[in-house]
DNA sequence: ACTGGCACTCACTCACGACGAGTGCCAGCC
DNA sequence: GGCTGGCACTCGTCGTGAGTGAGTGCCAGT
């Protein structure tokens, strides 16, 4: 395949043209803008190529080109050097991080910056339970048939949840029942618990088996089975900024529906192992319904551990250099802020 | 002013069908759709004084005949009889809210179903703080100088937030701690709380009071005056459905961006101190960016007690009579879930 | 291998006229 | 007095057709 520097020159200034006006680009308006050192009519005959092979297309005609999901693909892997961010941009992402109370807020101020500085759509996996270490259990009587069994990790989450014993139970017994939890499992990661706490209930002593047996399938059950992945989303309205040809046509419904659904939105997250970012382009979205969209998700957590995803969700024709700076550079900081 | 009982009916019918057909209904098709007993013509000359009056308007000159936002205020007031729900939407009503484990799920199922019914944005506000009473307060250690707090209330909300201390504090006083805060706060309306934990500083044991004085002004802070509401939203793709005229003028943006603002929607439910439903059209909102819409919003909560509020957003041209309704009736069942 | 020239395609814009839904008004009827 | 049928008028919508221009593909020339 003919594919000599000069066609990528042109391939990467058709990309950048496109993403900049939005419009499709002539050979003639490339020449214009870029200084290729040739005419027009080589570089028609470039396209020609470049169409060929299914890098770019032309809506019409008698239009110019647009790349295709494969054009972006080349674009993002062999002609795009990551965009270092600029200083106003790191400033921006340390006094919003700065400050953050919680995790709660880490969280929420994360998305709400990722969205503003990518003017898309940006979602963020609460830091995922599997991953995290019980840091501490506590019981917590309610009434006396009843405990709020609460979980805090390592990564500052905490999860509570209400149980219904199967019969009363004096103080004493919680009291020893959440040194026993503690004991097991203080330390040791969510998707590590399940032998362990099997072992809890075999050696629990006769009277007090029932409980803990509810105790820990509660546990199991919904703690770390059941692991509810939480999910912060922002940025929707950015969305609407999409351009109005894609409005219309009735683009936007799919995409709103998928960002409603967190088990989709899970889904990207599903692979982010490492800290490098990945670009899902168009048609390499699994998720049907963002076939119209590219998605950038990273890994983040202290350190070189990964507890969650993050990312974005923006139309194919983005520019992908400075989101993916930008969606790594926020990943970072998060990172070092769960370090404490 | 001439609104006798047959211009009324003109209303209610352009209202009707406007709302369904989603199109300026003419004279002759509301003669035909309706037995209003009385010729085109007639219809035309009470349509004139209607739209002398601003209860209708047209769009252009030669076209049918548009609510205005007093035409609808109008007919939610005195022309629409609130329809009661079918057996089927009760039934899924109970089938949807009965099996929610805890208070977030009660909230999410909610908000789902509302947006699900009514076919529109949803909006669930948690069961406020302040109107809330403590059930339990629980510190738990999490090293020498750190506590979390952790707040449960009688709406089955839990806060928790973690305590620096000055200093480090023995397991005996930490008993002593959760003995006197529990003493004093259990069953006490958050609003009331201020005074009588000033009272626990005051009161306290030299050698606690530091420490005292610390919890007390974390729980000032965080659970009582910063109480910062939180929301539940679904539906937001219903938005796409609201015409693709809207669509294109960029009208949706603006709506968008009030949906993601929290401070915002929490607005919404500033007055909801009852059960009875709200209805805010158009240009009643004060949210400027929600004019375009109207809003139904009402409280809910145990009993006649309103712990929070919950709504929809939805067109102007929406069936009020039905999701008035629907509103009402998921409110008093998520009520009842919350009395337990 | 590149370039200039040229014919061709085709989306977009605008003007024009036909069409028709819908109106306002008026004279007549009950 | 209120309702009705008739009628002229308005004006948005739709379809047609010509003009425009950006952009292309191809080819012959350097």
């Amino acid at each position: 395949m003919g594919l000599d520097d000069r066609k990528l020159e042109v391939l990467r200034a058709i990309v950048e043209d496109y993403v900049a006006t939005q419009e499709p680009v002539g050979s003639k308006a490339l020449v214009e803008r870029h200084a290729l050192g040739v005419s027009p009519a080589t570089v028609r005959n470039d396209m020609a190529v470049l169409e060929e092979e299914g890098f770019i297309r032309q809506p019409h005609t008698s239009a110019g080109r647009v790349p295709t999901d494969r054009g972006y693909r080349l674009f993002v892997d062999r002609l795009s050097r990551v965009k270092p961010l600029s200083p106003a941009e790191r400033r921006a992402i340390e006094r919003f991080l700065v400050g953050a109370v919680d995790l709660d807020d880490v969280v929420h101020r994360a998305v709400r910056l990722l969205a503003q500085l990518t003017r898309q759509v940006a979602v963020v996996q609460y830091p995922s339970l599997t991953r995290s270490a019980v840091r501490h259990l506590e019981l917590v009587p309610v009434s006396t048939t009843r405990l709020l069994l609460v979980m805090i990790t390592d990564t500052g989450r905490v999860e509570q949840r209400v149980v219904e014993l199967p019969g009363p139970v004096e103080p004493d017994e919680i009291t020893e029942l959440r040194r026993t939890l503690n004991a097991t499992l203080v330390g040791v990661k969510l998707v590590d618990t399940p032998p362990l706490v099997q072992g809890l209930v075999e050696r629990a002593e006769p009277q007090g088996k029932a409980t803990m047996s509810t105790l820990v399938s509660v546990l199991l059950e919904t703690l770390v089975e059941r692991h509810e992945e939480r999910l912060a989303l922002a940025g929707t309205s950015n969305l609407a900024r999409m351009g109005p040809l894609d409005l219309s046509t009735g683009a936007l419904r799919p995409i709103l529906e998928a960002l409603e659904e967190e088990v989709i939105l899970l889904k990207l997250f599903d692979e982010v192992k490492s800290g490098a970012a990945r670009v899902r382009i168009g048609d390499e979205n699994e998720v049907v319904d963002l076939r119209a969209t590219s998605v950038v998700s990273t890994g983040y957590g202290p350190g070189a551990t990964v507890v969650g995803g993050m990312g974005i969700v923006g139309p194919t024709r983005m520019d992908y250099p400075g989101t993916i700076a930008t969606v790594r550079a926020v990943a970072r900081y998060v990172g070092e802020m769960l370090g404490h």
